[in-house]
Parts: structure tokens; sequence; C-alpha cells
DNA sequence: TTTAGAATTAGAATGATTCTAATGTTCCAA
DNA sequence: TTGGAACATTAGAATCATTCTAATTCTAAA
């Protein structure tokens, strides 16, 4: 018989909770908890290179490219959402929450929006049938209150 | 050597009225023309380099910046749309009725879908005061009904 | 016609991402 | 435990999309 993990008695956090999914297809590593506890704990839509000098403040050997592995494996395992607003670098985003992007075209900022009710996108577009939806991704542009109030 | 042709004095098709604003700003050049006929004859969502390929057709001496440049020019105007569904390519769009994208993720296929009812994003989103929206970008990412069947 | 500004070009430069090959780490079965 | 297979990591190279540059050509208005 395999003998179970003999793991820490430790409650596990709500990030642990999330990361436990990661076990079945890819390991947990230092490395993969970290780029994830650092994005869960950013509220800026960071790109990978922004991940990458955060994380080098814990980790000043990780490279780059692991960065971009952590954040592929995250993004597969359905832990962390890539979001594609404009051209040049992704970024990601660790609030799994029901939300939009909004995408200030002045500074560049992006701000979570949450919904004010219901909204289910296969009730108003008109998808081709036997269509299978897995995600959808709103992002709305415009101006935020700070550079339109200038 | 052949006389250059001796334009018809037609109406303004579709595509003419559409090309007018760019009067405005921008002078309405052979190339923007064939770059913006191009891409309104297209429904696959061509990326850059599929345009510079489809219009070198008629074009032989196009270069791939000036398609950049015109792209660049015929979005400004408001007269085509960019369309950022994944990594690498952005995608273009000359379609301007209202709608969002579906994204098949097995073939790489973009399908527009239209409204089937009225949709306004400000109702359903929470978004701070103050703030001006100026477009609305919704990707549907999935399978495609041809994918999904085998 | 002249001329300033815009458009175009080829190729170089940039920047984001992915790939490669070498090395290190972990897990599992014997 | 141990040996090996599979996975993870690394630095740097390679790739790919896009933008920039500098030279040239075109256009429209004076």
């Amino acid at each position: 018989m395999p003998p179970p993990t003999q793991r820490q008695p430790a409650k596990p956090t709500g990030l642990d909770c999330r990361l436990a999914v990661l076990g079945k297809d890819a390991r947990l590593t230092p490395h993969r908890r970290e780029v994830f506890e650092v994005l869960a704990a950013s509220t800026d839509h960071p790109t990978a290179t922004d991940l990458y000098t955060r994380v080098k403040d814990r980790s000043p050997h990780i490279s780059l490219a692991t960065v971009y592995n952590c954040l592929d494996h995250l993004t597969t395992a359905g832990l962390i959402k890539l979001v594609h607003l404009e051209r040049g670098q992704s970024r990601y985003c660790a609030n799994l929450h029901e939300h939009v992007h909004f995408h200030c075209e002045t500074c560049g900022k992006v701000i979570d929006a949450h919904p004010a009710s219901d909204f289910d996108p296969a009730k108003f577009w008109n998808l081709p049938k036997g269509t299978r939806i897995t995600r959808t991704d709103l992002a709305i542009h415009g101006t935020c209150d700070a550079c339109a109030s200038k």
C-alpha cells in the first residue's frame, strides 16, 4: 500500500485549497506557489515580466522562462486567467469570480468589474448550434474616471 | 505601356461610403482602399500577415509595414476593428455591426455571433462612477460544432 | 510648378514569448 | 534505500509580431 503523505497537520489556507487541484496534473512546486501567491496578492493585472520582477524579490534565482512555465500551468489548471486587452504583453488575473475587465485607454489601468445582475452570454448571442462554451472574456475599453476628469 | 485605368464615374459603393470618413484625417490611398476591401471581403478575421499575402495578389509591391500602417489608420478611423483573442497575432474585422467573437480553441476558427436581444454592458456590470465606455469586446471561447462532433 | 507634408518601402530594431539543451529534483517501483 | 523516468528549472538562443528608421515617392495646395 502506498503510504499516505505524512503532511503537515496545518489547515490549508484559501490559496492552498485552490492550489490543491494542481496535484493532479502538475506538481505544486515552490515556484508555482510563489507565482500564484504573488499574482493573487496583485490587483493590477500584471504581465509576465511584472510578475517576474515581483517574484524575484523572494526567489532571486527564478528565471523568466520559469515564470512563463508556472503561469501556463496555473492557467491550464484553471487557477488563474489569461487576459488579452491590447497588443503586446498578456496580463494575468487570479480573480476567479465572474467579472469583466475595464481597460482605461488613457492610463492603461485595468479594473475588475463585477456583475450587477445575472449575465449569461448564451442568452444574448446567436451562437451556432453545437457550440460549446468554455469561457467568456468581456473587455470594456474607455476612459477611467480619473483620466476623464482631467 | 498601358495607360492608367481611367476610372469610372460610378456611384460610390457601400465601401466607398464607409471609406469617405478617411478623408478628414488621412488620405484614401489605393493601398488603404485595397487593405480595407480585402478585409471587408474576408469572413475569417485575418491577421496582418494574412492580409499582407492577400493584398499582395493585387499589389505585389506592397510592404508588410504599409499593411500595418493602413490597418492602424483604418482602425483609428473606426472603419475596422482590432480583435485580441489569443497570444500572438492580432486579428482584424470589418464587421461593424454589434457582434461578439466566438473562438474555437480546437481549430482556431473565429465566428461572428450577432445579438439575439439587446445587450448593454453598462446594465450588467458595476463600473466605477465616471467611467466612459468607448467600446466593448466580448470573446467567447470554446469548441465549435465541427470540432465538438469529432 | 513648387513644395511641404504624408505615404511607402526595405530592412533594422524591439519586445514578448517560446524553444533548447544542460542540469537539478521528485516520485515510484524494485 | 536506490535507480531511473518524468518533470522542473535555468540561461541563453531563437522565433515571431510589431514598430521604427531613413530614404524615397507621391499628393495636394499655394
